[in-house]
RNA sequence: GGGCACGUAGCUCAGUGGGAGAGCGCUCGCUUCACACGCGAGAGGUCGGUGGUUCGAAACCACCCGUGCCCACCA
């Protein structure tokens, strides 16, 4: 042991890079992560982290997350010994499969490779994608490591496992059986890019400037009728023109036929109450099979579909020959210079609107009509709405409560389908002979209706079909594990706010119904954080920061506090302060923790024996005033850090660790108690001191534990004897009996006194080292003098003589008996301005109570504050 | 079009009915025997604007100006 604190003398700064892969190693030798899943889920604590893609890297908001989820996770395990407290605590990990994301991965190394997943088919494809995920799918894990977070590395779970896949396939076979799944032709959200259809919610609308083209069709037997598109290549596919059903002007038009230009289609003119006669003229191009509004319309009037524009992004035959095989903008230009060639076109004008873009591929998003699967979602949303009514869920921040309820209550279907290869594969098998659809768990053999062969959907299912069964497919549902007994449901979901439908919706939607319990109590949501400018963080913006970069320069400990110092219930920009300011904390911990325990080493007291409250009292020599106030304000210290954990005010209890950590333990308690570590100090003060000393710094470093867990862990090798982990708890507890008011208010007289007097000192250009003889002529300073004479460099022994100048402290003055080697002119100047700013004081305050209404209305206790504040001020002006 | 936020010190943000705060930056002074990723002392704000409620408003209400985000099928 004496080798350690001899090895330690020489560190005189915190390592992270050092210390945290060490530390790292002893957590995952620990099996500490690792609980073993007894007991009912109510006596334990588990969150399963919002499952990263599988060949992603750790970004910001991986990294807050995962360092919110760990010092939740941490805060609960080391609480797992107090009495009521959860018993076992499990990170539930996994990566998730992400469909296109991936498959678009590796269909770009294929394209480096010169082949295509076309060349290869699908079974190669998979097996590539397999071993991709097999090459890169561990990194986001190891990141995660790096970050400190404590995961069950030990059961890593992920989305297109075996035993998931099975949980896949139950929940759409009884989806089906129950009616909620079902195939129709119907207009979806193309994206060209991925070659596959995606759903609303993944696709984002981007403002754009196209031209709005006024167009002239004829009527049939005389007349015109002139529609505006921005969209004029999709007029090769219109098959009706629409007018408002009260739009006197139309009347007559309506039940006659418009003639479409370039085709030479019959279009019947009908009404309908989607037309805004208000808009261009109130006549409207209708072309069901390439707008949503207008596939509306269509099925409303049994029209016929032309789809002009295929799957691959390009015309169709459909189009006509002069079009056909044209992209949608070669297309446009074609249409447009043909219709100009007849003079049709009767104006264009700039015009600003919504353009749909995929979120996956960024692609222009493609409305047209396809066979998919949907998902009937209203009978879901009712309980998952009840659930949060009830408070069953609770939203934080409240404000996203409303977002959640608005959207379940507007809910539409859901398409599930893809045209992909990389995901779960519908189970659902269609007979070559008769047709005949098997939706079945299970490879079928033959077709049950004709005996004929069957063959296998060939489209996956949206990723987020297989999420939403996260937090109950993880731990072995359907089947009833224990795993799935001891930790769902879950107790908090934590995650940012652009997934609140995409998947938390999802996820208490599937597991109300499957599982019958909401998968979890709490819903947190996080800040999303901003590039320092205030832009999105994003890679093709470059406006991205690497996390991990981060922790290498600066520590994974500085960039959790900077992170969780960061955050709070909005948007907030990334600051790179904090992250320093983290840095900073781990440091100063770090060298109080060895400053304090090369001192005690120095008196010969074994600095690892374990420190308890009960070693503490009775303590052998009465405690001294700052040793009364540092016991008290750790008290409050852990009670406002629990209390702000557990209300995910994460920044708050960051930022308030640090303020006590510098502002109380170090600028303060660590200052006064120098001299008490020196050789000279009888023996049983020395005592006394280390074991205060020892007891405060143990108990600092374990409430520091979750925020940042390495540098504590590595002072705990040296603070605790026994070799256990500090991740292991215990997390400190409030004790009442310490709570002390009034050391607590004679220690801030006294820091204020000292403050005071500093600046005094500085004014009078006082030299350092100098000692001044002083006097304390005021009232409150008494158990606090000897703290007050150490830190302000005072000789309060011999209160002799006349005083040279007065410093006014609350409540009276510190007189100065001695004046060489002082500026007093200096001081004199600050006397009169302390002098002017008091009464300054005065007159506001006497002006307040001077008004009746405000002696007349306010609380009574405010109103007696302000004449006790007045008598102060007065005695304080009287003393200068 | 609907909704939710935000506007406080040079920067990033706390504070949400009774004397304007933190970190960083800035100025001055310190090689003080834990830490220069340090220590001490300072300067710096009409709390976006206007009006209202109140004895009292940075905070509560209304409107306005500015910024951000989410939702939404008007060509």
């Amino acid at each position: 042991m004496d080798e350690r604190l001899g090895e330690l003398e020489s560190r005189t700064r915190f390592e992270p890079g050092e210390v945290e892969p060490r530390i790292t190693e002893r957590w995952l030798q620990s099996g500490l992560f690792h609980p073993e899943p007894e007991g009912e889920a109510g006596a334990n604590y588990s969150i399963a982290i919002p499952p990263p893609n599988v060949t992603g890297s750790l970004h910001m908001g991986h990294a807050l997350n995962g360092a919110i989820q760990d010092v939740l996770v941490r805060y609960h395990r080391m609480k797992s010994g107090w009495a009521g407290s959860s018993s076992g605590t499990k990170w539930i990990l996994g990566t998730d499969h992400a469909g296109i994301a991936t498959q678009a991965q590796v269909e770009k190394a294929l394209r480096a490779e010169g082949t295509s997943r076309q060349e290869l088919g699908r079974e190669e494809f998979v097996r590539r994608v397999w071993e991709w995920r097999e090459h890169y799918g561990h990194t986001i894990v190891e990141q995660f490591k790096r970050l400190g977070a404590s995961c069950d590395y030990s059961e890593e779970r992920f989305t297109l496992d075996e035993g998931y896949h099975r949980a896949v396939v139950e929940v759409f076979v009884a989806l089906y059986k129950q009616g909620l799944i079902y195939r129709d032709r119907y207009i979806v959200n193309w994206d060209p890019g991925s070659r596959s259809a995606i759903s609303d919610l993944e696709v984002e609308e981007r403002r754009e400037t196209d031209t709005l083209y006024s167009i002239r069709y004829q009527v049939e037997g005389g007349g015109n009728v002139t529609i505006a598109t921005v969209r004029p290549e999709t007029m090769l596919g219109d098959t009706a023109v629409a007018v408002h059903p009260e739009d006197e002007r139309y009347r007559a038009l309506q039940g006659r036929m418009a003639i479409l230009p370039l085709v030479g289609r019959h279009l019947p003119i009908l009404a309908d109450e989607y037309v805004k006669m208000d808009f261009g003229t109130g006549q409207l191009k209708v072309t069901p099979a390439h707008d949503p509004n207008d596939f509306e319309i269509g099925r409303r009037h049994e029209l016929d579909q032309v789809s002009v524009i295929g799957e691959d992004g390009r015309m169709t035959s459909e189009a006509g020959e002069h079009f056909a095989g044209l992209t949608v903008m070669e297309a446009r230009a074609a249409v447009v210079a043909a219709l100009e060639e007849e003079g049709r076109i009767v104006a264009r004008e700039p015009y600003e609107h919504e353009v749909p873009y995929s979120h996956r591929s960024g692609e222009r998003i493609e409305p047209l009509i396809s066979l998919q699967w949907f998902m009937r979602m209203e009978e879901l949303a009712g309980p998952a709405i009840e659930a949060v009514l009830e408070g069953r869920v609770r939203i934080v921040p409240e404000n996203h409560r409303r977002v959640y309820l608005d959207w379940m209550g507007s809910i539409r279907p859901w398409c599930i389908s893809r045209q992909l290869w990389w995901g779960h594969r519908l189970p659902v098998y269609y007979c070559e002979t008769c047709g005949h659809v098997h939706v079945v768990a299970g490879l079928p053999r033959a077709c049950e209706a004709c005996g004929g062969e069957l063959r296998q959907e060939e489209d996956v299912l949206d990723t987020w079909f297989s999420s939403a069964l996260w937090p109950f497919a993880t731990l072995g549902w359907p089947e009833q594990t224990p795993q799935l007994r001891a930790f769902y449901p879950t107790d908090v979901l934590s995650t940012a706010r652009d997934i609140l439908f995409l998947w938390v919706a999802r996820m208490i939607m599937m597991g109300l119904r499957f599982t019958g319990e909401v998968p979890f109590a709490d819903v947190y949501i996080h800040s999303v954080i901003q590039a320092p400018d205030g832009r999105r963080m994003s890679k093709s913006l470059g406006t991205g920061i690497d996390p991990l970069q981060e922790i290498e320069r600066h520590g994974a400990d500085a960039v959790r506090f900077g992170l969780l110092a960061m955050s709070s219930s909005q948007d907030v920009r990334y600051s790179a302060e904090k992250i320093q300011q983290g840095q900073a904390l781990a440091n100063k911990l770090f060298n109080a923790a060895r400053f304090s325990l090369l001192r005690i080493a120095g008196i010969d007291l074994d600095p690892t024996h374990p420190i308890e409250l009960a070693a503490l009292q009775p303590a052998p020599v009465p405690r001294t005033v700052e040793d009364r106030w540092i016991l008290s304000r750790l008290q409050q210290m852990k009670a406002d850090t629990a209390a702000r954990i557990e209300d995910y005010d994460f920044s708050h209890a960051a930022l308030g660790l640090y303020d006590f950590v510098y502002g109380e333990l170090c600028d303060w308690y660590l200052e006064l108690v120098k001299p008490r570590l020196s050789p000279d100090v009888p023996r049983g003060e020395l005592e006394a001191l280390s074991k205060t000393l020892l007891h405060v710094l143990r108990e600092t470093v374990a409430l520091c534990h979750p925020v940042i867990p390495f540098v504590t862990e590595e002072l705990w090798s040296y603070l605790e004897s026994s070799g256990e982990l500090l991740a292991a708890g215990p997390y400190p507890r409030t004790d009442e009996a310490l709570i002390d008011l009034e050391a607590e208010v004679a220690m801030e007289c006294a820091i204020e006194a000292v403050t005071i007097v500093r600046g005094w000192r500085d004014s009078v250009n006082a030299p350092r080292a100098l000692v001044l003889r002083a006097s304390i002529n005021a009232h409150g300073y008494e158990s606090a003098a000897a703290a007050i004479a150490h830190l302000g460099q005072l000789d309060l022994a011999a209160p002799t003589g006349d005083p040279v100048a007065s410093i006014s402290v609350p409540g009276g003055t510190i007189d100065v008996l001695s004046a060489e080697g002082l500026d007093l002119a200096a001081a004199e100047q600050r006397r009169a301005a302390a002098r002017a700013k008091l009464e300054g004081e005065i007159a506001r305050v006497e002006g307040k109570l001077a008004n009746a209404s405000f002696v007349a209305k306010a609380p009574a206790e405010i109103v007696e504050g302000e004449r006790e504040k007045l008598t102060r001020l007065r005695t304080e002006a009287e003393a200068l």
